[in-house]
DNA sequence: ATAGTAAGCAAGTAGTTACTCACTTATGAC
DNA sequence: GTCATAAGTGAGTAACTACTTGCTTACTAT
């Protein structure tokens, strides 16, 4: 009886986005989490019922901060373009610290497991989305966006860029360093959002 | 004794593609290969030493088959903007007709599995941002495209927001038409590559 | 002090997995 | 015809998985 039960979970989350950024093929499994964490295998199911638990509570920690640093810049003040550009990079700069993140929101296994976190991941990615598109229709009211630009569909894609991008890094082993490529994304997007 | 090795041998890679299609969260085991493909499971044993020869196999009849796809349309003639465009939706409905593709070389499933594996999908996203960026050089040669494209950082991009189209597909189940998802990207792709 | 509560553990269970073994049977070459 | 070869099978097995059970121990409120 040493920590508290939220204390556990707290440690359970986190041993799990851990686990995930580790590529030596370790597995997340309940055995893994509970060495990482230092308790035994049962004492983990004390804490959640069951795995699907566990792993739904990890895409909530997931959502609440990676929405959380989306919302911060979208929401601040500045040209709507530049706050484009710090939002790819801000994220990919939040996204780099925590190598997990990519692994556990895109593995198909996790959605194969569970159906529900499918869910999950969509309301993310809808969410996510729809700040941007916002972002974007701010920029086209004020005249610095392209009038002609679809929100939604430029949103959208905007996303698809970033997460494929992820998906590289991860794929190579976060053997670049991710926020370097903002700049390039931009140097691609620029052009094609910006007005004149 | 009914058939050949060889033809067993694709019967099963076919089993694992449609298998990992099916989003029934139905797992890709050597028994469910085997009931799909009609043989009790060790005979797939009998055809592929491991689970791992089966899945190494797979990758190869993808890259084979994506790579055909984007090599034939970038060596086609006609304007290089025009055949980029075609490069995209000709993709987008290969890859619509065998929805299995995403989900068996983006899986992290695979890549914790099998580090080989990781190996042969980042050797098939080179060759595919190699083709792209040479069709991308020519258009630049030509005039086609701006000057002060980078090539190589360009054509990564391009593969970057197809997979994440790809997997957002994959994640809705489907349930867009995703070739018609090349004229988005292109409305958005045009003022970023054409020249003036 | 003590009683209730909640964290902890050792040992076990049922299910699933990739893979093996000993054996049978179909097919094609001669 | 026969015989080597290779496809096929039923019946395992060892390893791993999530999860349970019964019991112990630490902390807290009174």
């Amino acid at each position: 009886m040493r920590k508290t039960g939220e204390q556990r979970r707290e440690e359970i989350v986190q041993a799990v986005i851990h686990l995930a950024a580790e590529n030596d093929g370790g597995q997340i499994t309940a055995q893994a989490i509970a060495e990482r964490v230092g308790i035994a295998q049962p004492t983990v199911f004390r804490h959640f019922k069951t795995r699907d638990r566990i792993l739904q509570a990890v895409i909530e920690w997931i959502a609440r901060h990676l929405l959380g640093v989306v919302g911060s810049v979208a929401a601040g003040s500045g040209p709507a373009d530049e706050r484009l550009r710090q939002l790819l990079e801000q994220q990919l700069r939040f996204i780099s610290k925590h190598r997990g993140l990519p692994r556990l929101l895109f593995s198909e296994r996790l959605h194969q497991e569970n159906t529900q976190l499918k869910g999950a991941v969509s309301r993310i990615m809808d969410a996510y989305t729809n700040t941007v598109a916002g972002l974007l229709r701010e920029g086209i009211d004020d005249g610095v966006f392209r009038a002609d630009l679809d929100a939604d569909d430029t949103a959208r894609l905007i996303l698809a860029m970033i997460q494929g991008l992820v998906m590289r890094w991860s794929i190579h082993e976060f053997h670049f360093e991710l926020p370097n490529e903002a700049e390039t994304m931009w140097r691609l997007l620029e052009p094609a959002l910006l007005n004149r």
